[in-house]
DNA sequence: TTTTACTCCGTAGTATACTACGGAGTATAT
DNA sequence: ATATACTCCGTAGTATACTACGGAGTAAAA
């Protein structure tokens, strides 16, 4: 029998819990399977979406993007370009974010380096000051 | 006059919206102003308040460490230490931060590098591959 | 057979930082 | 004086990704 895993056994086996599973059907990532019992009862298939769905989280995609890179993975019509440009543009949005993150490294390690005496009051603390102005310290 | 500023003209002076302002003061980070007329009248140390928790914001800090920082800067029994603490905390939050996107923008790029031809079948996509596998590509 | 474990469903809550709305009253400009 | 702009307040909605809860029914283990 392909439907062999209940809820529960699907979410142990894809590492989730079973309120995601139920929240990934919600949001149509997978689909609920029908059951005559009025239990679901899942493809091994859906232990595969769900580890894409974490392995795509980790490289920094959202669930909806995930959703859109699970429905190329079964489109017949679907090119590898496709899947392609979805990568690059996550890359920029990436190499964006990290840039953003080096602007706040720079500047925190600053104001820290500028804090020479703890003992300061805080009505005189360089750290506070830079947050004050404008100019970026 | 201190309390010169409505509302209104807080938020244009300090380059957020009227809504804003109020979320933050719902949040205790800027008292709301005891009026007379019932409508708020701020201080212009509002204004630098604002601009503080904008700057705070811009190096990384969430709204409630914003509000921490901001009681540090009234307080006259805090040292500058205090600050510096944070500041470092809160570089190395953003240091671990740089490090999980590039092992992103690394895994990416290789992804990206390994697709070669486009018009391939979204079946047999090295990308949609890589998504699958466990192993990290 | 009885107990434990699991499943069903919908709704509400968490965290973060806002943004929008509605209706009524007030202040300012012309 | 009138029109426009601004203010008041509370509540609800946005986006993201879950997490928790409650009560009832069912499946599996001892």
């Amino acid at each position: 029998m392909m439907y062999k895993f209940t809820i529960g056994k699907l979410a142990k086996e894809s590492g989730v819990t079973v309120e995601t599973v139920r929240f990934y059907e919600q949001k149509g990532l997978i689909k609920q399977p029908v059951s005559k019992s009025g239990y679901r009862k899942y493809p091994y298939d859906d232990v595969l979406k769900i580890k894409f769905i974490k392995r795509t989280q980790e490289l920094g995609f959202t669930l909806n993007e995930a959703k859109d890179l699970l429905e190329l993975r079964v489109s017949s019509s679907a090119k590898c370009g496709q899947v392609k440009k979805k990568a690059e543009l996550k890359l920029s949005e990436v190499e964006d974010k990290i840039k953003d993150l080096n602007k706040m490294k720079r500047s925190l390690k600053k104001m820290v380096g500028s804090c020479v005496n703890n003992e300061r009051s805080t009505s005189e603390c360089p750290i506070l000051e830079c947050f004050e102005k404008d100019n970026k310290c």
